[in-house]
RNA sequence: GGGCCCGUAGCUCAGCCAGGUAGAGCGGCGGGCUUUUAACCCGUAGGUCCCGGGUUCAAAUCCCGGCGGGCCCGCCA
């Protein structure tokens, strides 16, 4: 068989017969970041570097190729009359892909590029496979993109500047947090009880313990139980899951940021948020103003604080002409009617409004950023009821882009009132709804200790970079997006 | 869960409507070329046309079923 694998297999059988190992451990001397030889060129001082060729041109007995070190290129050439050993092994054993130890000294070549000339070379790890496009060119078949994404990184400069700022946006929150004295902590992702949240979960099942646990759906719960232990301030960033549909907006495992602070409440959680975002997006981006894709047009998305603060009842009123707050129950139901919204299990009034409310009030209002205050109490089991408005819950989700970026409350403190809406939620589950709350009795104890008055946020960190990056695919901003996986083929190349 | 679209060489795609020997560019391989950079010029190899069934003298093409992917809608407080 005559196929690309198979004639590098040849090559690596032919380096191996002069004795030379085609993956040797090291480089055969110190190598520098090709970034840093860019950034500061010492013109005929010697250097030497590595890193993957991705582009060979030859011109009789001259070479250009370029490599890759770290997400930067730069050019070396070979000439045959400065050294025909070294121009024929590089002709006769290097291709597109492998991975090379370079040496030489830097000139300027008469185009004006920075260039290596090489005095020798070693094949640091030779490539059996060489890359599916040309360096700068983006993979464009999707499917290829998200089933090994490292080709798509590797080859396109553009992508790996989103995973550059999506890992840069998780540090200066890192950063952010701990400036405010806030402590980084762990907390289990196996759960035999999930919470803080309403979705459906994974199931795992414990060997040890003979028991079926589940991957949290969310921190909430147990970084209240570091606040009930006298931790003031914590925040944990960490992957959730939850056992959803996979869309442009969800997979199921997804990265979020909670805090929770002690002696804050909802408005504290506010003024942080939007500190936060603005201040990461400044660090990260250099800009608090972004542009983000809607229809065929691009909006300007203006990060700086403050945010708009719209009650959910304000927003009825403002962007559906609703009065939702005064409606009677039949009318409210009319509307579910209308917009064809079935509440699972008993009719909620609370429940019907959040429902409703991501109906009718479009994503276009809610391009800007926009604190969407005051939730019905019932749709919030965890957050502590308005100070003053008992129907309502002192909670906030901010939009951004159309897109739920956070939610926060005044956390409930009340272990009674807690165990209550624990309670509600049971009787929820009993009705079919598969998305209640658990009851949580280790966290009502918990509470029967004592937290003290608390304001917790869950920002969700891959919508962010959405909105950083201006796209509107989740896909496009995790690493290895959840993809179903193909059969195995046994094939050659594969099998060796 | 519903709808639309896509699957052909390593990559990007044409061919399908109207059935008749499977194509192009890039990449690979061979040759040429000493300042190119998506280098260029000449030559050449390369296919489970996603899988299975059906119709037909004949299927990449038409029909049915499946698999995988994308987008839209529903669901996701």
């Amino acid at each position: 068989m005559s196929s690309e694998v198979e004639l590098r297999r040849e090559v690596r059988r032919r380096l191996e017969a002069l004795g030379i190992n085609p993956y040797p451990h090291s480089p055969k001397s110190r190598v520098v970041p090709v970034a840093d030889v860019v950034k500061n060129p010492s013109i005929d001082g010697s250097v030497a570097i590595a890193g993957r060729v991705v582009g060979v041109r030859r011109h009789g007995g001259l070479i250009f190729f370029d490599i890759v070190d770290d997400g930067v290129r730069i050019q070396c050439s070979l000439s045959r009359s400065e050294s025909r050993e070294l121009f024929s092994f590089f002709d006769e054993f290097v291709d597109l892909g492998d991975f090379l130890y370079v040496s030489g000294t830097l000139y300027y070549t008469k185009k004006g590029e920075l260039t290596v000339a090489v005095k020798d070379l070693q094949i640091l790890a030779k490539a059996l496979r060489s890359p599916p496009v040309k360096w700068g060119h983006r993979v464009l078949d999707p499917e290829v993109r998200y089933r090994k994404r490292y080709l798509d990184i590797m080859m396109s400069p553009q992508v790996r500047k989103i995973f550059e700022i999506r890992f840069r946006t998780i540090e200066e929150i890192r950063k952010f947090m701990w400036g405010r004295g806030y402590i980084e902590v762990e907390t289990p992702i196996l759960q035999p009880i999930y919470g803080g949240a309403a979705a459906r979960p994974f199931k795992t099942y414990i060997w040890a313990l003979d028991t079926e646990w589940y991957l949290r759906i969310s921190l909430e719960l147990y970084l209240k139980r570091f606040i009930v232990a006298g931790f003031n301030k914590v925040f944990e960033i960490g992957k959730n899951f939850r056992n959803e549909d996979i869309d442009v907006e969800h997979n199921p495992e997804f990265t979020m940021m909670e805090s929770y602070e002690a002696y804050a409440d909802y408005n504290d959680i506010m003024r942080l948020t939007e500190d936060l975002i603005s201040t990461v997006a400044e660090r990260v981006l250099g800009t608090k103003v972004v542009e983000y894709p809607v229809g065929n047009e691009k909006v300007r998305i203006d990060l700086s604080p403050p945010y708009r603060r719209l009650s959910i009842y304000d927003a009825f009123r403002e962007y559906a002409g609703i009065d939702v707050e005064s409606i009677p129950d039949d009318k409210l139901k009319e509307y579910l009617d209308r917009y064809s919204i079935r509440l699972v299990g008993a009719y909620d009034r609370g429940r019907a409004i959040v429902k409703l409310f991501d109906r009718v009030v479009g994503r276009e209002h809610l391009l800007q950023p926009t604190f969407i205050t005051d939730f019905p109490r019932s749709s919030s089991p965890l957050a502590k009821p308005h100070r003053s408005r008992p129907d309502l819950a002192e909670r906030f989700e901010l939009y951004i882009a159309g897109m739920e970026l956070a939610n926060a409350y005044t956390e409930l403190n009340d272990p009674d009132l807690q165990a209550t809406y624990f309670r509600e939620e049971e009787l929820r589950r009993s009705l079919g709804d598969l998305e209640a709350h658990p009851f949580d009795w280790d966290f009502v104890e918990a509470l029967e200790y004592g937290m003290p008055p608390t304001g917790g946020l869950g920002l969700g960190i891959d919508r962010l970079v959405m909105v950083f990056i201006g796209t509107t695919s989740i896909k496009e901003v995790i690493p290895f997006p959840m993809i179903k996986p193909r059969e195995f083929e046994e094939k050659e190349g594969l099998s060796g």
